[in-house]
DNA sequence: GCGAAATATGCCTTGACAGGTATATGCCTG
DNA sequence: CAGGCATATACCTGTCAAGGCATATTTCGC
């Protein structure tokens, strides 16, 4: 897994914002623009950078190419940052955290 | 909450690295640049990003200056990422995913 | 096949940022 | 308080990425 190429592709803010407005549903490049007042060039552009990281994916429909978001990237960022939730729950001796750290790994698997 | 703020710490490979390494441990400068064998320059340019987003703090000891995580940021990338999570969880009518978002949103209250 | 719609790409300019190096600042010990 | 250690900052330079704009490419309806 690659942390820093999700963190670079996220870090520009209207990518994130593209980013957003897909966990919605996907939408074609067009409602894009339309939607976060961005050139259409640019926001084929973002969206190259975020279909390289993996994160979005085309699927062509029409002239058009409806972009949804992909799972993969985000889960790893949510298995990255698990990592570091004994930072902020110190309680790891609390069965229910322990119970809690079981069950996301089964899950997960 | 500054997402992106976080993401573009995150998104040079050293800092990145720093970070990984601080979730070990606490580190003074010095440790931290001949750990990830950088100059120390570049390591304190490198702190001073992730300060300023919050990501560490620095508390004094004798010349040195020890760096730790702070949660804060990481908690809330969490948080955000726990948004997504529907994604890859698609089976939201399974009980125990249920229970486990009750479960979260009342850890993290 | 042709024109039009939707999208992708190329080129240019500009600004931000990371590394290298020198140097400033803070703090401790003798 | 002088000298040394640990860290921060200043300055310069090269690289890279984002926006603006023009244009190429793909796909559809007719």
């Amino acid at each position: 897994m690659n942390a820093t190429a999700t963190f670079s592709a996220l870090a520009e803010p209207n990518r994130f914002q593209i980013v957003e407005l897909l966990r919605q549903r996907p939408l074609p490049v067009g409602q894009i623009a339309v939607r976060l007042k961005l050139q259409q060039p640019q926001v084929s552009k973002h969206l190259r950078v975020l279909s390289d990281a993996g994160l979005v994916e085309a699927r062509p429909m029409a002239q058009q190419r409806i972009y949804a978001l992909r799972a993969e990237p985000l889960r790893e960022l949510d298995e990255w940052v698990e990592r570091y939730r004994r930072i902020w729950e110190d309680r790891m001796d609390r069965l229910d955290v322990i119970v809690e750290g079981m069950k996301r790994k089964e899950r997960t698997k």
